[in-house]
DNA sequence: CTGATTGCAAACGGTTTGCAGGCTT
DNA sequence: AAGCCTGCAAACCGTTTGCAATCAG
């Protein structure tokens, strides 16, 4: 199977051990579409491993993410949440029901966006109420730590 | 003290009671910069309130954002986070301390980011990993929902 | 064989809740 | 007087940790 196979590769190119939890965890995770909290991604796997264990759901996530397996992760409503979209995109955050849904670059029109019409509709019909903008990297004083 | 009716004003307008605690509460914030957490408030609160409960500024920094009274609030770092920075702006995530930092969005110089060039540089010295965009607002099926 | 990894259970930190007494309107 | 607000303590939820047994290299 060359799923197994591209697996022990990614995690020799990473220099991780291959076990099944991890074969498995990485597998259904790359299943599956959106946002999945750990509670959820635990949820699934545990259908083909039903003994794993939450913590080991939450350490090799870490690991993955480490790594560098897994692309990205961000914080939203609070609970860890990982990124399964490889394309360069943004989220809509409902602040109704706290969904995060993707957006393509493209569709967000920044061009329009920030100044001071706060109530534009995009295509999807999602509101736009602000747009908060992150810039994730290293800030000077921890790269001067970093030596 | 001019502060006494600013406040109450503003609650009347927001439809909420004058308590001490709030006015207490909501000058403190007032004089707090940066994004602090409720644990940090408490703190400061304390000082001026040395009964008050985590609780009730909890409930209250809830309820200044729910009425309007507080501008906005984001979620860094898994904890609750007010902003209190009333200008537009944008934040600097440091992906190692997680400190967060305001920055206006003309430093950003947004049409060189989100390209191919992760590693830009900041005048700041913060160096860019990667720019994470939330736009928040109400999706379409919550605004059906709301009538 | 040695060290990394697992599963369990207990600890943890931040946040929320139920309740009795006190305060605002 | 009626109901909202407070402070306390316990509950809660997501996450982390310590540990002994097990597994990968």
């Amino acid at each position: 199977m060359q799923d197994g196979l591209t697996f022990r590769a990614l995690c020799a190119e990473h220099g991780i051990a291959v076990t099944h939890q991890r074969q498995v965890l990485y597998e259904t995770m790359q299943g599956m579409h959106g946002h999945p909290s750990p509670e959820e991604v635990y949820a699934s796997v545990k259908q083909r491993i039903p003994s794993i264990s939450l913590a080991t759901v939450y350490k090799n996530i870490h690991l993955f993410v480490q790594s560098g397996v897994l692309r990205e992760l961000s914080m939203h409503h609070g609970t860890l949440r990982v990124e399964m979209n490889k394309d360069p995109h943004h989220h809509l955050v409902c602040s109704v029901c706290k969904r995060v849904t993707d957006v393509e670059h493209d569709e967000l029109g920044f061009d329009r966006l920030g100044g001071d019409e706060p109530r534009m509709r995009l295509a999807s019909g999602f509101v736009v109420e602000r747009v908060s903008v992150d810039v994730i990297g290293v800030c000077s004083a921890c790269q001067a730590q970093a030596n």
